[in-house]
DNA sequence: TGGCGATACTTACCGTTGTTAGGTCACAGT
DNA sequence: ACTGTGACCTAACAACGGTAAGTATCGCCA
């Protein structure tokens, strides 16, 4: 029965063209320049093709959306994350906005563009979720081991959270040589999460550092 | 010499009348969802009439962008500002999130999608520049006064600034009704302000509040 | 071997978008 | 009264996301 299979590998190709064309795409002229029939030439098909696989250009884009999540989850978890709570948050921010700066187009899709991905993204298993538990995680340990103060730990998280998104979405946003006035300062990055996890730390005389 | 006055005044009011409907659609409808054509029914004239005032889509929303920073100008200076320049920061993040949240269709518009506007925006005089300059003097007294570290003034801004501005883009892409598992904290906003500021200030114990 | 049914894929089209070309028409200046 | 300017509209363009209906290919069973 190996026709099956074949079948069943072919699709699957075409599959991974559409999305690897619209994942370039996406990277070079960002989402609103990605067309269906600009995917359709990037893999030489003509667009009706790509709706025998994705319902629609939400469908697709969302698809790819939650290939980009897991890049991230990977981005986030590439080094071995430090034992020490707050420095595997420190590490886990970086890994974070290097991501976004480093895919700013996706970025800009995955947190800055509001759309009904979101509604398969609340489940417990997706790849959002995931990347939310593993911050979520490092806080609860910093709680225990007395680094944070006690306090609601989806709060202290999305401190967080915010903080290093903002710096990251500030700069997608207003890229520098396109804002000369007042660029994104060099350190800016750095500067957020150590402010932040400064604001939070019980004792800023600790050693964290 | 009336005439070319009267001229002049039935064109602005043409103008005016095609960023209001503009503004009205951008509240209810969001960015994506404006056309040309929904504006021109909304004016009752024909569309080719609003490139008569704007030189194309992106002019237009620009133009509305600029005013919207007006707006924004006004809700940061609303309530007549403390002296204390850490509570004047506090308020003024305060006015900064609550015209986010308020009008989260223009915010994205202002903040979250890039656009040449941004040439414009780095003028001395523009709106944008003014609202960021309020909040440089305030970061500027809290060195002075030794509420914060005497450090790179515009980095401190950026790292307040990109704080509050994380907080309220996330809110705004994450709609608590969309995306109900881990819904934003009430008192997020609030309780970002305090971390960044707390990491901020040189001493914690002092009373700042 | 020849016909059948399914699946992959395309062409042609629909309505809508931003935008432009060209024409109409009122009216102020001479 | 004539002319030219400018406001305004109709009609159309190309490109978009998406659909309907057709063609062709290929494995299967007689």
């Amino acid at each position: 029965m190996g026709i099956a299979q074949r079948k069943e590998r072919e699709r699957e190709d075409v599959r991974r063209k559409i999305l690897d064309a619209t994942h370039e795409l996406f990277e070079a002229h960002g989402y609103e320049n990605v067309t269906m029939r600009a995917v359709a030439d990037a893999i030489e098909y003509s667009p009706t093709t790509i709706y025998l696989h994705f319902a629609n250009k939400d469908a697709l884009v969302e698809a790819l959306c939650f290939e980009d999540f897991e890049r991230l989850s990977e981005a986030m978890n590439q080094s071995p994350l430090p034992e020490n709570p707050v420095d595997r948050i420190r590490a886990l921010g970086q890994g974070y906005a290097a991501f976004g700066i480093a895919n700013p187009n996706h970025y800009r899709f995955m947190f800055m563009t509001p759309g009904d991905w979101k509604n398969h993204a609340s489940q417990e298993d997706a790849p959002p979720a995931r990347s939310y538990a593993v911050l979520r995680e490092a806080v609860v340990d910093a709680m225990e081991r007395g680094y944070f103060r006690k306090d609601d730990v989806d709060l202290v998280s999305q401190v967080l959270w915010s903080g290093i998104h903002g710096v990251v979405s500030l700069v997608i946003t207003f890229k520098p040589e396109q804002f000369p006035r007042v660029p994104p300062r060099p350190g800016l990055i750095e500067a957020s999460i150590e402010a932040t996890l400064h604001g939070l730390l019980i004792d800023r005389k600790e050693k964290v550092r």
